[in-house]
DNA sequence: TCATCCAGTTAACAACTGTTCTCTGGAATT
DNA sequence: AATTCCAGAGAACAGTTGTTAACTGGATGA
C-alpha cells in the first residue's frame, strides 16, 4: 500500500508533528481559542506562513489534536472493558489504566478535558464524536457480559455513557493531582474506585426496580 | 447595614454589572483566556481604561462571573436535595430544576462548563471551590436521610461528588440540546433520569457489598 | 460653599495578530 | 538532463492588543 514515503512527504509529516507537539505544549496554559497561529510557528521555529501548508486554521489543528489524543485509545478501552475477571478486579484495572495514561500523556488529557466544552465548535464536535464512539464500543462490550441479560439497548447505552463520563471525570481528577503528593493521588484512586463500584452495584440491581420505570416514555 | 447606596456607588455597580453581562455574552463563542479587555469595554460602550476601575484583569472578571453563576445556587440545591418524597419524585424534581435553570441561564451554565477545565487558573480554582461547597452541602443533606444509616463520612462525600458531577453533566447535555427539537430534549431528560436512578439503586444496595471493600485503604 | 474624591475619558506607546503575495531551492517527475 | 512541484521563507498590510499617563466633571463630605 505505501512504500516508505518519499523524503519530501516525510519531512512534511515531521514538521506537521512538530506543530502538533508545540501546540499541545502551549495549550497547557491556555485554551485553543486563544492560541495564535504565529505563537505556534514561533515555538516550532518556522515562518508564520508555513502554518498554512498544514492547517487552514488553529481550529483545524485542534481537530487534528483530538484525533491524536483519542484516536489510538479505542483498542485500549475495548480490551479493558472486555477482559474477564470479577467486577472488582475490572474496576481496579480500569482505574489503573486511567492513572497510567494520565501519567504518560498529561497534555493530551488536559487538552481533551479543556476543549470538550471549549470555545471552538469544530473541536467540540470532534471530541463529542469520539466520545460517542467510545460509548458505543463500551456498550458493545457490556452487551457480551452475562449480567446484561434482560437489558434493553437504551439502558445499555445510558450505562455506557455513564461509564465514559466517569472515566473522564477520573482522568481529570488524576490530572489535578499530578504534581501533588502521593497521598492525594491515592485518595483520588480510592474515591474513583468507590464511585465505579457504586455504579456497578446499581447495575447489578437495575432490573429489580425496572417495573417502576414502565410509565416514562 | 446599608442605606440605599449613594448615587455614585450605584452607577459604579451598574457599569460593573454591564461588564459582567457583556463578558458573559461574548463568552458564548470563545473561552475566557481569549477574551480581550478592549473587546469587553467596546461591547459595554466605555473607554478601555474604564475596565481597570472594576477589575485587575479578565481573569479577575472571570472569578466574579463564577460567583454570579454559582453563588446564588446553593439554597436551590440544598432544598432540592432535602425535600421529602420518594426517590423517584426527587429525581424528577432535580432534573426538572436543572432543565429549567439551563433554560433561564444558559450563558451562566455554558461559562461554568467551559471554564471548569479552562485555561485560566484562578477561575478554575474558584469553580472548584464552589463545587466542593456544593458537594459538602449535598453530603450534609444526604446524611439526614434515613437511608444514610451505616454510611461513613468518606462514602457519603464520594456519593455527594458523584451527584454533583452528574448534575453538571446533565446541565451540559441540556445546554447542547437547547436549540434542538423537543424530542431531543426529552431524550436527554430520559437518559439523565435513568442515570440518576441507577446511582440511586447503587446507593440503596451499597452496604450489601461493603464487606468486599474492607481490604483497600 | 469649597475642597476632595474618583468613575470614566482621551491620547499615545510598542508589540502583537492573521493573511496576502512573491520568491527560492531542493525533491519529484518526465 | 530538463522540467515541474511545493514546503517553507520573506516582506509587507491593516488592525488589534494591554497598559501608561494626564485629564475632566459631577458626586461627596467638611
Amino acid at each position: 500500500m505505501s512504500h516508505t514515503l518519499g523524503i519530501r512527504q516525510a519531512q512534511k509529516q515531521k514538521t506537521r508533528q512538530a506543530f502538533l507537539d508545540a501546540a499541545l505544549a502551549l495549550l497547557e496554559e491556555q485554551s485553543l481559542s486563544s492560541l495564535g497561529l504565529r505563537e505556534v510557528t514561533r515555538a516550532v521555529g518556522v515562518a508564520p506562513t508555513a502554518f498554512y501548508r498544514h492547517f487552514r486554521s488553529t481550529a483545524d489543528l485542534g481537530v487534528a489534536l483530538v484525533d491524536e489524543a483519542l484516536g489510538s485509545l479505542h483498542p485500549m478501552v475495548r480490551t479493558t472493558v472486555s477482559t474477564a475477571g470479577g467486577s472488582e478486579e475490572r474496576i481496579a484495572r480500569a482505574i489503573e489504566l486511567i492513572a497510567r495514561h494520565v501519567d504518560t500523556h498529561p497534555a493530551h488529557v488536559r487538552f481533551i478535558a479543556r476543549e470538550r466544552h471549549g470555545g471552538v465548535q469544530p473541536v467540540r464536535e470532534a471530541i463529542r464524536a469520539q466520545l460517542v464512539r467510545f460509548a458505543e464500543e463500551v456498550k458493545a462490550e457490556l452487551a457480551k457480559d452475562p449480567e446484561a441479560a434482560g437489558w434493553n439497548d437504551d439502558d445499555l447505552l445510558m450505562l455506557a455513557h455513564l461509564y465514559v463520563d466517569q472515566m473522564l471525570i477520573t482522568a481529570s481528577l488524576f490530572l489535578e493531582a499530578l504534581e501533588a503528593p502521593a497521598q492525594d493521588r491515592e485518595r483520588v484512586t480510592q474515591v474513583a474506585t468507590r464511585q465505579l463500584r457504586l455504579i456497578t452495584v446499581g447495575r447489578s440491581h437495575w432490573l429489580d426496580q425496572a417495573g417502576r420505570a414502565a410509565t416514562d416514555t
